[in-house]
DNA sequence: CTAATTTGACCGGC
DNA sequence: GCCGGTCAAATTAG
């Protein structure tokens, strides 16, 4: 491996700047708009400030020689997107296990079957910094369909899907795996995105992307649990944050078979989502807690061709209501532009 | 009562 | 046959 571009981490800065230079502008107009939503410039604050701690974290790690990889900046949240082929998961600080079940699907690569959904793997560690496992929660409603015990783990798997699979077309899985050796790790990975609206009705509050999980792996250590998965109001999403957070995003496949109906962009689409960022939100705290992340990775330029797990352009193009974040760009171009709407930001 | 979780069985890929 | 992932009946929680 080679330096890990810095590049993209330059990349990721103008990203990030000028993400915050957006976000400003939006707030400006909020601003002046007395019937902006409450909570509205809050939000904007905080993804702001979101994205200047982004930066800073960013231009600290180009600063650092050595640092490819972890460089977790200060004690905060790191996220880590990395595209991993199924096998080469390249070193990662806490993983070690990492390999442990990546197989899995194929990847027999040419043959490209259905199966490969998008895919892409946070870790999260809970430490200190917040309670204990116990609210991470991403906004999303997710319901358990099962545990299993994984080779090599000594913890189970648990597996949960979109609670409104049924109804609306939601084909959002996750995974919740907790790390071997430390137990305040969790690898979360999400398989497609969803597509339902759980907003609140009236409220047309997109949901946000990146979803965190309710674990509970041993119910004997750890009484800490955590059902909160309800519906929550996305806005307090960004407040909680745990430690430190990494993200892996891996095979990205788009398989539209699975998705027959969705595959064109059409307004249908709106709700697509699936990118992540920092959308914690603890259930039970509703306090105002900033936190710093830092995002790089990612780097994938090869396959992203189809740019589809997270068309950033796109879905910010047609919701309006969905801007939080894009964090990743396929590659080289994803910020040439990026234009918000003015108005409907997030409405 | 409804809805979510639990848990062993089942299924498909390797 | 092993293993990861999902299903579904039974159970528990709200």
């Amino acid at each position: 491996m080679e330096n890990c571009n810095i590049h993209w981490e330059q990349r990721s800065l103008v990203n990030e700047l000028a993400q915050g230079r957006e976000l400003a502008r939006q707030l400006q107009i909020h601003l002046n708009a007395p019937s902006s939503p409450h909570g509205t410039r809050e939000l904007l604050v905080q993804k702001i400030i979101l994205s200047y701690e982004k930066a800073l974290s960013i231009l600290n790690s180009i600063g650092s020689p050595s640092g490819c990889e972890q460089q977790q900046p200060t004690g905060h949240v790191a996220i880590r997107m990395v595209e991993s082929p199924p096998h080469s998961l390249n070193g990662s600080p806490w993983s070690e296990d990492s390999d442990r079940e990546f197989k899995d699907h194929d990847n027999k690569d040419s043959s490209g079957k259905r199966k490969t959904l998008p895919r892409w793997t946070q870790q999260i560690r809970v430490t200190s910094g917040m309670g204990l496992e116990g609210p991470l929660d991403d906004g999303f409603s997710w319901r358990k369909y099962g545990q299993k015990d994984i080779l090599g783990a000594r913890y189970p798997r648990g597996y949960y899907r979109c609670t409104h699979r049924n109804v609306q077309d939601c084909f959002a899985t996750k995974q919740v795996q907790r790390s071997n050796e430390d137990p305040s790790i969790f690898e979360i990975t999400y398989r497609g995105r969803h597509t339902c609206t759980q907003a609140s009705p009236g409220t047309s509050t997109p949901p946000s992307p990146s979803p965190l999980p309710p674990e509970r792996t041993e119910p004997q250590n750890n009484p800490v649990e955590s059902q909160q998965n309800q519906q929550h109001s996305q806005q307090n999403m960004l407040l909680n944050l745990p430690e430190g957070l990494r993200v892996i995003s891996e095979g990205l496949d788009i398989s539209e078979e699975l998705f027959p109906s969705f595959n064109n962009p059409s307004p249908l689409n709106n709700n697509y989502l699936g990118s992540f960022s920092p959308p914690f939100a603890g259930p039970t705290t509703s306090g105002t807690n900033y936190f710093s992340m830092s995002q790089q990775g990612f780097g994938a330029e090869q396959n992203i061709q189809s740019g589809d797990i997270i068309s950033p352009a796109t879905s910010a193009a047609n919701s309006p209501s969905v801007g939080l974040d894009f964090p990743f760009g396929q590659d080289d171009q994803l910020f040439p532009n990026f234009s918000f709407d003015g108005p409907g930001f997030f409405s």
